[in-house]
RNA sequence: GGCCCCGUCGUCUAGCCUGGUUCAGGACACUACCCUUUCACGGUAGGUACAUGGGUUCGAAUCCCAUCGGGGUCACCA
């Protein structure tokens, strides 16, 4: 049993594409097959190998690898995997145009497929025409096109056609009903004559699509195919070939499609929505808030002339904020867990269908299970909407489950990747400061990138941060300084303290406040925390003073006496 | 528009195949309360769904049909 994810190496991978990889491959290795990468890279303008080596690089990130076809070794080069036998070469289908060719001189003496002249813009000029008229454009057979005869008409075109003259070839339609057998869907049956003679080699010498993922699938050994629904419609075309062909048809499953909240489909048109969205909103208020920004670039994205995603992220830069994540990359770099992408974008369109043993249903799993359990059976076949708000519940969960060791390690892990200034700071606390930092953040982390927000105190030194006024005025000055005067008075009580962890600093602060009649610590415990971070939020106070350690503590206390002074 | 697919809480879904045990269960989100040293975490409680209309049947979320609604696809892109 073979399965296979086979990417168009176009940008990054796709969230949904993510889905598929992941089905294919829990399903290879449910039943003992084999999961296979190849890709599809035969329209040379759009195909980049940055692109193959990204989404490469996303899929070892998830965890998926792949037993046949390209992947990444440490080095950050391509290799690839074959068979043993090496029967297929590469996986590659830019380098696999000869045996592409080969078959389609095939299917031409065999008068199922032929040189067709037209030129593009003839053919889209017709297809507009018909478009105009309310009616389904179908390329119209040639008259003297005798389907399965190579006569002299057909040698003459083919001659033609080898002569150099520009040409595509067209695949002859098969007149009779097609039935694509799917094991999600059930048979879909399309009627006879609903096809038309579809290109299958371009003119620049590149099979399309179609042709070539059949070639291909059967050359490779795919006996299943997992997809995304937007390929159905193009099934019956593959049928078709097969048939001509003489080849087997592998069992194909279309899975639903994954859309935005708001039904939209996914795409990286979404963060130049979202850019272009609060871009208006900031020049709204203040007309110099984008300076950052390429004046001329600017003008044409708010514009809606284009949807550059670079422009967009220079924008999302400029305002600090976060753009809607698509790709896996962008759900990477903003802290995203590789367990939690994969556990969430399994329950798209998939349910294990079980139960825990407290009765509720069991959705919290790991791709071991996943392995063990998926099945095409339990596939569904309603569209499913992509919710960043589960997803986001779900990885809080993972790092909730971590223990703070954990934490410590991957935070550090994906700080190094993503934001290397911070990783220096962090990297240089010594190792029990932080996991005690670890301890103070992981619960208010639903993401590793939300761990830097509550971080914020350890990223600068003793006189680095700024005062919020606010926080001043409401925990120090308020009430004749209510809040000043008693920080003074708690400040000496942390000479003496031994040991100084987060339990001591706490029974500390309660200690005070109960000798000083306090309802609750808050009175003591918020002047401190602005003296400390500036701000009138952070993580507990045992922690945050734990992980100053005494002489920063006491260093920024005093600070902030005398800034009030 | 043609062809094709789909239709259970706001969202992801269980249940549907093998009608009754379901005036429909879980999760996320939401609301209220509790806990609390800020922010979070946590705890408890709550509201919200079988698209509509016809059949079939003693009985339908479950089977059939129609309507309506949503989606995909109609390239020398994949």
């Amino acid at each position: 049993m073979v399965t296979r994810f086979a990417p168009s190496p176009t940008g990054h991978l796709h969230i949904g594409g993510a889905r598929t990889a992941l089905f294919c491959w829990a399903f290879a290795r449910r039943h003992g097959g084999k999961f296979m990468i190849r890709i599809e890279d035969t329209d040379a303008a759009r195909s980049s190998l940055e692109s193959a080596r990204g989404i490469l690089s996303d899929l070892a990130w998830l965890g998926i690898e792949n037993d046949l076809g390209p992947y990444l070794t440490p080095e950050g080069t391509i290799a690839e995997r074959d068979w043993p036998d090496g029967r297929v070469g590469t996986y590659f289908q830019a380098r696999r145009v000869e045996i592409y060719n080969q078959y389609i001189e095939r299917l031409v003496r065999q008068g199922r497929a032929y040189p067709a002249f037209e030129s593009n813009e003839e053919i889209e000029s017709q297809r507009k025409a018909a478009m105009a008229a309310k009616q389904t454009y179908r390329y119209p057979r040639p008259a003297e096109v005798r389907p399965g005869l190579f006569d002299d008409a057909m040698a003459s075109r083919w001659a033609r056609a080898c002569a150099g003259e520009r040409h595509v070839i067209r695949f002859v339609a098969p007149p009779g009903e097609i039935i694509v057998p799917d094991q999600v869907l059930g048979d879909v049956r399309i009627a006879p004559g609903e096809l038309d003679d579809f290109v299958i080699r371009k003119a620049d010498g590149f099979p399309t699509y179609h042709f070539a993922v059949v070639i291909d699938d059967e050359l490779m050994g795919v006996t299943h195919v997992l997809r995304a629904q937007e390929h159905l419609a193009n099934t019956p075309r593959h049928v078709a070939l097969q048939q001509a062909l003489g080849f087997r048809t592998p069992i194909y499953g279309h899975m639903p499609l994954i859309f935005n909240t708001d039904g939209t489909k996914m795409s990286k048109r979404d963060k130049a929505k979202a850019a272009r969205k609060a871009a208006k909103d900031a020049v709204a208020k203040n007309a110099g808030a984008l300076a950052a920004v390429e004046p001329g670039a600017l003008a044409s994205f708010l514009a809606g002339e284009n949807d550059s995603v670079e422009t967009a992220e220079t924008i999302a830069g400029a305002l600090k904020i976060v753009l809607p994540e698509i790709e896996v990359w962008d759900f990477r770099r903003n802290g995203y867990l590789p367990e939690a992408i994969n556990n969430f974008v399994s329950l798209l369109g998939w349910n294990p269908g079980m139960k825990q043993a407290d009765g509720k249903d069991l959705e919290k799993f790991d791709t071991a299970f996943l392995c063990q359990h998926f099945g095409i059976d339990r596939i569904g076949k309603t569209n499913s909407k992509f919710d960043r708000a589960k997803l986001l519940s779900f990885n809080a969960d993972f790092i909730g489950a971590m223990t703070d060791e954990q934490f410590a390690d991957r935070w550090l892990g994906w700080m190094r990747e993503h934001e290397p200034e911070a990783a220096a700071v962090i990297g240089a606390i010594p190792r029990d400061r932080l996991l005690i930092l670890a301890r103070a953040l992981r619960p208010r982390a639903k993401t590793l990138r939300d761990a830097l927000r509550p971080a914020a105190f350890v990223l600068t030194d003793d006189a680095g941060y700024a005062f919020d006024p606010a926080a001043v005025e409401k925990n120090l000055l308020a009430s004749d300084r209510a809040g000043t005067k008693l920080l003074a008075e708690f400040r000496p009580r942390l000479g003496g303290l031994d040991p100084w962890t987060p339990e001591t600093l706490t029974a500390l602060v309660d200690a005070f406040a109960k000798e000083k009649g306090m309802p609750n610590p808050g009175g003591i415990a918020q002047p401190l925390r602005v003296a400390l971070t500036g701000t009138g939020v952070s993580p507990g106070l045992g922690e945050t003073m734990a992980v100053l350690g005494r002489s920063s503590t006491l260093a920024r206390i005093d600070r902030c006496l005398d800034s009030l002074a």
